[in-house]
DNA sequence: TTGCATAACGATAACCATCGTCATTAGCAT
DNA sequence: ATGCTAATGACGATGGTTATCGTTATGCAA
């Protein structure tokens, strides 16, 4: 039988100038980034890239676990460029700065909580979001 | 002068019988649903509700803090009648079966990660998706 | 190097959740 | 009852995201 959950269907996935920069784009910023940033960006560095692209591209990063995906309060997808071990963030609501921050603690919470709940394959969200210290001396 | 920040504000809230009902409906489910799903009961139990009418009055009573609301994994808005102590969810992603957990630690730790940090006004999303057993069961 | 199969592109339309508009309805205080 | 206005609900507008599809270009092999 195939592994449990998908894995390794070792899609076949051909170089792109797009998705490089896309993937550029991403690695230059400290914030997390909406589709519609990453593209104003790539469009404000004089690159042409279609917006389609540029969602397809972030969907492809994400499946290959190279960039993290969260949700912002409103909704709507974030992405970034991330080292590949587990972490979650403290995002400031307002500009989008993104400290990396881990709590091993927590994961243990979670396994044990999902386990005593009989759930399996269990992902968890933990997101902190807040002011950062200069967007809340802006805003005093 | 008016009170710092959104807080008891005051507002004329007037009886009404469509948000009754999706009180109601929120009340009678132990899943969590989404305004389409609300939508979706009400009509089924013969009540005719405007959706717009049901998206509004969802934000209300989230606003008076008399439900929860999160986002799902794929981003839409989901609404749950709750007890008004502080707790997180497991959810079920197919079924939404949501059980409420809590986690003193967790809270400690969040906070302690928002000061190390400098961060203020710090909200936390924490929520745990994954298969409950009879959805693991049936899928098996 | 040339060809081919097809991944990827990108402009556009389709989708769908959610919100805004506005004329009508209906709580509730006097 | 009467008036003020919150609330309704049909409908259109928005905005993020995905699907469509003809065109372009990568990667492999002859």
């Amino acid at each position: 039988m195939t592994g449990t959950g998908g894995d390794v269907l070792a899609k076949t996935r051909r170089f792109s100038r797009p998705r490089e920069l896309v993937r550029a784009t991403l690695d230059d910023s400290d914030v997390f980034l909406t589709a519609q940033g990453v593209h104003d960006r790539l469009r404000a560095s004089g690159e042409r890239v279609g917006l389609s692209t540029v969602y397809r591209n972030l969907q492809l990063l994400a499946d290959d676990g190279e960039v993290d995906v969260l949700r912002s309060e409103g909704g709507e997808a974030l992405y970034r460029a991330c080292g590949d071990r587990h972490h979650h963030h403290l995002i400031c609501r307002r500009c989008g700065l993104a400290v990396e921050v881990s709590g091993p603690g927590v994961e243990r919470w979670a396994a044990r909580i999902a386990e005593e709940n009989g759930f399996v394959d269990v992902t968890h969200s933990i997101e902190l979001f807040g002011l950062c210290a200069s967007c809340a001396a802006a805003s005093a």
